[in-house]
DNA sequence: ATGGCTGTCAAAGACAGA
């Protein structure tokens, strides 16, 4: 059983990529990320053919997550309780034993400002949730695009600490939420330097390999024992016109 | 030092992304 998680920066863009790597992944549950898309205009239809059932929360022009499942999807939440963010950023499902929560991460934009701010309270809120979420619900997946990278090792150059996405704050955060909860999935697999899930679209950084790893999946450690392998889809980011984001999965037995 | 690309909305260019 596969899940995975694509930052697809607009899925009415993106549609044929993604069901394309569906078709070739064939992911059982999928987490999408600024589908940019209302939910009026969700391709339901599309996924539906193939097989998905869909959760999706939209505004227009930014944001937007959703979840697309082989397995019905219950019990869903559409942001936070008791704080009406008004960017869709969050939404859960349960799927079998599954608790599926899918989140995309505020950018931050660079240290000190009222957007970095916002990034650290909405960490904050979801450290909250997360809390909450655990007590219900045994086996969770946190996943998407966190916009921060956990460790040196998931920069391109090492020179990136400290500032926006590898700052100590970001990375306090990131660890208070995961320490003796979660594993980063993709890390149980693969321990070495160079493997990122977003390359700038500018200046050729993904044809240098000059990218962040800053799309997870985080998986209860209840979950250790099934997890059989995790990847990075990186031959994605060669499509013609590509999300700036590689698909990331994780495979459970 | 700056901008380098891409998408949205809307019909040029501002805003946001990371």
């Amino acid at each position: 059983m596969k899940v995975a998680t694509w930052n697809v920066n607009s899925l009415p863009v993106r549609l044929p990529q993604v069901l394309e790597w569906i078709a070739q992944r064939n992911p059982d549950i999928l987490c999408l990320q600024e589908t940019k898309v209302i939910n009026d205009r969700f391709p339901q239809e599309e996924f539906l053919k193939a097989g998905f059932h869909t959760l999706f929360h939209g505004q227009p022009t930014y944001n937007g997550v959703a979840i697309v499942s082989r397995i019905p999807l219950s019990e869903p939440r559409f942001g936070f309780p008791g704080w009406d963010d008004s960017e869709c950023r969050l939404i859960a499902a349960s799927a079998h034993n599954l608790r599926i929560i899918n989140v995309y991460v505020p950018n931050g934009q660079e240290l000190g400002s009222a957007k970095y701010q916002y990034k650290l309270d909405w960490l904050s809120h979801l450290s909250q949730l997360l809390k909450e979420e655990r007590e219900d619900h045994p086996r969770v997946i946190l996943t998407g695009d966190f916009n921060i990278a956990p460790e040196d090792r998931d920069a391109w150059d090492p020179a990136l600490a400290g500032q926006i996405f590898l700052s100590p704050e970001e990375r306090t955060a990131l660890n208070e939420m995961m320490d003796g909860h979660f594993d980063d999935a993709f890390r149980l697999f693969h321990p070495e330097n160079g493997h990122y899930s977003w390359w700038d679209y500018r200046q050729g950084m993904f044809r240098r390999n000059m990218g962040l790893r800053i799309d997870l999946i985080l998986t209860s450690q209840t979950l250790r024992p099934v997890l059989k392998d995790a990847g990075i889809d990186r031959h994605i980011r060669k499509n013609e016109r590509p999300s700036d984001h590689a698909p990331v999965w994780v495979d459970l037995s």
